[in-house]
DNA sequence: GATGAATGAGCGTTCATTCAT
DNA sequence: GATGAATGAACGCTCATTCAT
């Protein structure tokens, strides 16, 4: 049956996530130009030819650890906002989410950014996370136009702010690199209970949680 | 007399403004490390070796780029929020503003994020942005605060929301590098007026310009 | 008895020349150099190990491939002379074999040159080539002794041209890899009957084919 | 004036004839694949860097040094064939030039092969000989039509048989390495007598040198 | 026997920096 | 001051060969 995968098949994932855990590890440290092939390998525990067994270049290898983490890790970050109701309570968990994630990715668009800055074909280089960017968008512009044709939320062009949002975090995760003392915590709350606010229809009370901002 | 700057000084000022103007084109063009010193001598029309007679190095001539661009440019888009009365206008001026410089300085954030995800010695190599985002951070809390103060909007942690209003112009900067087609414009207005909507107090109604969202 | 080989033997056999047939292939398409064993293993339809099982070296395999080709080929190319009467039609018989050879083997001995250019021990390198040659300045040799011995030709320094009209054929061997357009078989004619035509005894009348100069 | 080059030029002519010297003993010594850059790099008493400087690659290294050396030595070889006044006598230069370039030379007709063999773009790699080869084949065509024409020789296809002439030598070149005890001068003059010997309208005898066969 | 994964030395080339003129 | 030639360390990548299974 094709379903079970050979024992060699097997190890060959476990070796590819080996790789793509170690790349991540070293790229994330050191940036994409300062780090070297060598650096991963070592990292990884392989030899240098072993990188170019799983991979094309330094380049593929690098747009492949990124996608994996966001495979990984971004997923799991929309699923919170299902469970609950109104759109702000979506936003809000949503919000919390980004604010984890760019902690936790610790700066991986801006990563990308310093790979794609001086990418030789930026273009095709850069698709791979303007279709990440625009599931994302996707995904929150859907929740806002579902809170306007509620009612809950004022008439606005979600696709225009919602980019405003994302990129507001995509920022915060730079930041966070250069000023670590930033709080990170409540730069987010404070944020999103303002545009919260600035959101929701002014017939029902303001539903921004005492305290937030 | 020191004041008189020599015919001398003069022209090696000149030079070196040469220089960085070079500099920053080329730099923008294609990134830190895909800048060759030599295309920057090209550019600007000297010799590699003229470069160094200049600047200590490619990393001090980035440096002094982009210094040099905040220094000519970055000061006068804060000049023009002055003139306003109110916060909400000063702060939709000021909205625009970095909007302009967002479109104008065409990711130089960006660009200086590129450098310095790779950079040997981040911690120093970051100083002069983080000054500068420190910077920009006063001049807008503090109309925020003042608008507290006056009643205008309501209490809210003005350093934390600054910091997300900074992030979020520039990592708009970074997305229209991505996303050429990105009407900067309109999410910038949309972004504005929802933040302003969510600060001003109830009490005075909403004095969003008509149309603006 | 070790006449009657195992059917292991055969199977081995049979799979050592689909290999030594494989590489030829990619060798004659390529060059020694450009030709990489994976080419090879792919060609052949098998691992690259599985090569390393049949063969010491990537070295080992062209010349055992070389070799292979002069072993099918290359013997019966001189059959074809012993049927003729006079000297001057079997070398007429040995020239035209010798143009079918450098079309058909297509540049082997540019192909062997390429190697041998560059072999780390050209002398144990080329011996075998230079075996090659020899057994083949025998060959003709002889008839041109015999050619001088029974009056047909005149007395002539018979190794010596030998060496002349067979690096005029490896010559352009290689010639027709740069110049496909060259007609071989007008070149070999005006070329050998030429040759003849100073070869045979000025007493007897020229033998030279009618028109085939 | 621009006819009287500046010292710097002449300091970088002379720099570019040292690597371009060091380049072709070097290719010569080693063949093309086997020669690293560093090789030629020590062999000239420069840095690796030194080499890009004054040539693109590699490759147009080599191509540059086999140009060079053609132009400096194998020029004159056909000077030499001027001063006489029959075909058959040109020829006769011609052919001793041509012996002692194939000496001289060492095989690099041979190494160019070894390098054009396995080379990527084979077609533009291997013009310049091309062009080379027809030059030559050019001459010596010019003087067996003359000859045909005044009646020195019998009508010969001159295009036809110079190819063959010219293959010869750059075949006997090629052995003159894998056996190098080879005597090229009794090689060459037997050749060359026979083919003359063929060439030569019966009417007016036979003027080859005595002894030279 | 056969596989394909793993190795690692070695390559051509780049480029920030230095230096003789 | 300014030039452009020279440097050499460092890089990504290849590939013949080996080895565990």
């Amino acid at each position: 049956m094709t379903d079970t995968p050979s024992r060699r098949d097997q190890l060959r994932e476990e070796r590819r996530q080996q790789i793509l855990n170690a790349a991540l590890t070293v790229f994330r440290q050191k940036g994409y130009h300062a780090t070297n092939v060598s650096d991963i390998a070592a990292q990884a525990g392989v030899s240098q030819g072993t990188i170019y067994w799983y991979f094309e270049s330094k380049e593929a290898l690098f747009t492949a650890a990124l996608l994996w983490f966001f495979e990984n890790f971004g997923a799991e970050a929309f699923a919170a906002a299902v469970k609950y109701e109104t759109a702000s309570e979506k936003l809000r968990a949503l919000a919390q989410s980004m604010q984890e994630l760019a902690q936790e990715a610790e700066g991986l668009f801006t990563l990308f950014v310093g790979f794609w800055a001086s990418s030789s074909s930026p273009d095709t280089a850069g698709q791979f996370w303007v279709d990440l960017l625009r599931e994302f968008n996707d995904v929150l512009r859907t929740i806002v136009d579902e809170g306007v044709r509620r009612g809950e939320f004022k008439p606005v062009d979600a696709e225009a702010l919602v980019w405003a949002l994302l990129a507001a975090y995509d920022g915060l995760a730079a930041y966070l690199m250069l000023m670590p003392e930033l709080n990170l915590q409540r730069v987010s709350a404070t944020f999103i209970e303002t545009l919260l606010n600035g959101l929701v229809s002014g017939i029902q009370g303001n539903d921004a949680k005492p305290g937030s901002a």
